[in-house]
DNA sequence: TTATTATTAGTCAAAAATAGTCAAACTAAT
DNA sequence: ATTAGTTTGACTATTTTTGACTAATAATAA
């Protein structure tokens, strides 16, 4: 079932960059449940291979899967997320920004606004919690440099 | 039906500076309930997306929409950290970071590092404690964008 | 001028309409 | 037999829609 639900919306991504659906007319339309359709997405359209997800709950509720580029520098970014792990100094979170200028992965705008982030003084005042949040902050940044979305793609 | 009478008053204002509408006239015009429109103008034309809402009541009422005119980057910035003030919730910081974008402010990389910056999921659950710590965050990005160089953005 | 009524718009919370999570039960592959 | 992958459904979270009640202003009557 899965690879059924997988297959039709790939036929359609084939067509177009993007493709949206309504969680419960997918389910009815293969005769299965609606987190079926959330299983479908979480193990077949991950970044990983090359999807973002994007959806909204309530009336007009959806689910968005957009095909994007997966960047070179995708798996030196890998390898830093992992370095970073779970917690990060405001010093070595400054240093792995000022190394992905210095490998030209990002401008010179993009890391002034990554190093202003890890800043001490913005955080709890909790040095535990703030090492784990600022970690959380760079890690997600750096997971967004990995690709890059059609520039087609329907503004939301 | 949010999302037409959005599109329909958008529409208006892409026109106009602004737009003056009849509550009940207008969920007339859309068979809606008149407390739709509040809706409609609590969620989209709050003043982190640029907008500003006057009205009156009784005989002769109205409401109208205000785009919010500034004068340029510079000034653009500073009304926002303004806006921002020392607590923001997950969908005005995005607004914010999307006004930045729509006007030129940022490029589309900046927009998602800033926008990804702002999820809930990183912060420590506590809602007070993260509203105060992602505005700190929004705050002090943006004043940094104010001492830079424009960016040279090229197609996006 | 003051009080009353009519005409608007605003607020708030309940109900409805979506999607997400998680773990138990099931199935298939080794 | 064991393990990994899949299916299912109960429960949760989010967003929109609706309507009863409230508040403000204008128009009218006293």
């Amino acid at each position: 079932m899965t690879d059924i639900i997988e297959a039709y919306l790939k036929k359609v991504l084939n067509q177009k960059e993007q493709v949206e659906i309504r969680r419960s007319e997918i389910a009815e339309l293969f005769d299965c449940v609606p987190s079926q359709i959330n299983y479908v997405i979480n193990t077949r359209f991950t970044i990983q291979k090359g999807y973002l997800v994007e959806s909204k709950r309530g009336g007009g509720g959806y689910i968005r899967i957009i095909k994007v580029q997966v960047l070179d520098e995708s798996d030196m970014l890998n390898t830093m997320i992992e370095v970073i792990g779970n917690s990060i100094f405001e010093r070595d979170a400054k240093s792995v920004v000022q190394k992905l200028y210095d490998d030209k992965i990002i401008s010179k705008r993009e890391a002034k606004l990554m190093i202003v982030a890890m800043d001490k003084s913005l955080y709890t005042g909790d040095r535990v919690t703030d090492n784990r949040v600022r970690a959380n902050l760079l890690r997600s940044m750096l997971a967004n440099l990995r690709y890059e979305e059609p520039n087609n793609r329907k503004a939301d």
